[in-house]
RNA sequence: GGCGGCGUAGCCAAGAGGCUAAGGCGGAGGUCUGCAAAACCUCUAUUCAUCGGUUCGAGUCCGAUCGCCGCCUCCA
């Protein structure tokens, strides 16, 4: 089968080839580490995450680069502000952003380059886009013309003509020849105070769209295979992006772009600039599972834009726990045998269904369904007969398989602590004598412990947060 | 104003010309159970924003209308 995106170039569903045989290339634009990421901006990561790990469970190769913005007018004031050097300033932002990947389940990428760190390669591109009249001077600024780059606009579907001059006028707005001339260096003003570095235009600083230009191709190449972002970077950032690009190389830079949907929040985009956003440590401060919220922002197809609201969490909650009871169907697995041909059967739908729905433009509805139908075709078929050990592990395997994509499958098992666990042993023992009023106040007593206690067919059941422990 | 996306059950959401309109949440009834929960079974869209058109056949294609969102300024 094929894969296919939806293109945000060719504007419609293409089949995908990776340019190298069982390898992709792709680059990720990252985060601008002047404040913590908010949970939109995850909303992009973790679309992001699936984009690599399904690929990677249909066999390529992946090599992923997700940029860190830290030099632009946004870093540099913040770091004005708090009187620390503009490297003090991002360093934390950028340690806690990785642990908020972490946190997400969200897979590292291969490289991470920092802005800062690659600025004579940024250079080299300006340079070349002189060379080849690209681009000019202007009062130690460098700008980009985009009237010499004819099919400025295909990303967009910008005209140029069309094109308005926006509400905030840049300061140095007047030095371009053209207001829609985008600047690729900017030379060093006051407020940049300590931050700049030497260029043959004079000291400054690099403009934000070169840094992706010069980064993406020094590990990727001139060429790749994917460009991904928020629907919010098509104009102006990455039609800026390939204007730069293809005229400094004369080749085609990406050959598919992806752009994933916004966050909302009632019924608007989430944003800083709004107010209206949560960071990932607020959510979780609300009581929010992260299984949970990784599994609202995965769930969800990625051109489609997700309202987060404690609704939709709940419902992943509960959906998370229907989840769960294949796992604990598996677990129950005992005896000899071997695997009977209608579960065997079940499994394999399950996995042809599954894998032709993620391969289709990242199908996560698709792909979820299969796997709850293949719960429901679990219980029914260990309702008439136990399963035994072979047909238990088979279902953990598959499991395992599909979580490489997901991961949310797989709670953190978290330990009970000995005390509840002598509590259960007690209840047990009092339900096996009768003794309801007394198995009943114990139960009454953990729920209000935080664990919550189920008696299933197969044993005892002690929900505690997010883990989740059988005790027999 | 220009560009792009969307409108499918109470809610979320698949579907990309043709088997009975996936799946989840919620809800109703039943089986099971000391009770609770879970699990299982059954039910919960004669219809896809509206109106036209193309076609043997349209939720799916075309046109118009209404409504929502995003981009056009930094933004995931």
């Amino acid at each position: 089968m094929a894969i296919v995106f939806y293109d945000s170039l060719r504007k419609k569903r293409t089949k995908f080839e990776s340019m190298n045989p069982g390898i992709v290339k792709m680059y990720t634009c990252g985060p601008t580490v002047y404040a913590d990421a908010h949970i939109g901006n995850f909303r992009t990561y973790i679309f992001e995450d699936l984009l690599r790990r399904t690929l990677k469970f249909l066999g390529y190769k992946v090599i992923q680069v997700m940029n860190l913005t830290d030099v632009e007018d946004k870093t540099i004031n913040a770091s004005n502000e708090q009187r620390v050097p503009l490297q003090q300033h991002t360093a934390p932002i950028i340690n806690r952003f990785f642990e908020d990947l972490d946190t997400l389940k969200i897979e590292r990428a291969e490289y991470y380059p920092r802005a800062t760190e690659h600025i004579p390669l940024m250079l080299d591109l300006v340079k070349k886009l002189i060379d080849n009249g690209y681009a000019y001077e202007s009062e130690g600024s460098i700008y980009f013309r985009i009237e010499k780059f004819k099919s400025y606009g295909k990303l967009s579907g910008m005209k140029l003509d069309k094109l308005v001059r926006g509400a905030r006028v840049d300061a140095d707005e007047y030095e371009k020849d053209d207001f829609r001339d985008f600047a690729l260096w900017k030379a060093w003003s006051e407020e940049d105070g300590e931050v700049g570095w030497d260029s043959p235009y004079g000291r400054g600083r690099p403009g934000w769209h070169i840094e992706c230009s010069a980064m993406s191709m020094r590990y990727l190449g001139d060429e790749f295979d994917i460009h991904t972002g928020g629907v919010d970077n098509i104009f102006p950032h990455h039609e800026n992006e390939i204007a730069q690009s293809e005229c400094a190389t004369g080749n085609k830079f990406v050959q598919y772009w992806l752009h994933s949907a916004h966050l909302m929040v009632d019924g608007m985009k989430m944003s800083k600039s709004l107010g209206n956003f949560f960071t990932l440590r607020e959510l979780i401060a609300k009581g929010y599972s992260t299984r949970s919220i990784r599994y609202v922002l995965l769930t969800s197809h990625y051109r489609q834009q997700i309202n987060l609201s404690g609704e939709s969490v709940l419902a992943a909650k509960a959906a998370l726990e229907r989840l769960d009871t294949l796992r604990h169907s598996a677990d129950e697995g005992a005896g000899a045998g071997e695997i009977r041909s209608d579960l065997a059967k079940s499994i394999k739908e399950s996995e042809l269904h599954f894998t032709r729905s993620i391969e289709d433009d990242l199908g996560i509805s698709g792909a979820m369904a299969a796997l709850f139908e293949l719960v429901s075709a679990v219980h029914r078929f260990s309702n008439k007969s136990p399963l035994n050990q072979k047909e238990g592990e088979a279902l953990l395997n598959f499991w395992k398989k599909v979580d490489s994509v997901l991961s949310f499958l797989f709670p953190e098992q978290k330990e009970l602590p000995l005390e509840v666990l002598e509590s259960v042993q007690i209840r047990l023992k009092a339900r096996l004598d009768r003794d309801f009023s007394l198995s009943d106040k114990i139960r009454d007593d953990l729920a209000s412990k935080g664990f919550q206690i189920k008696d299933t067919r197969e044993g005892t059941i002690v929900i505690w947060v997010q883990g989740r422990e059988l005790v027999k």
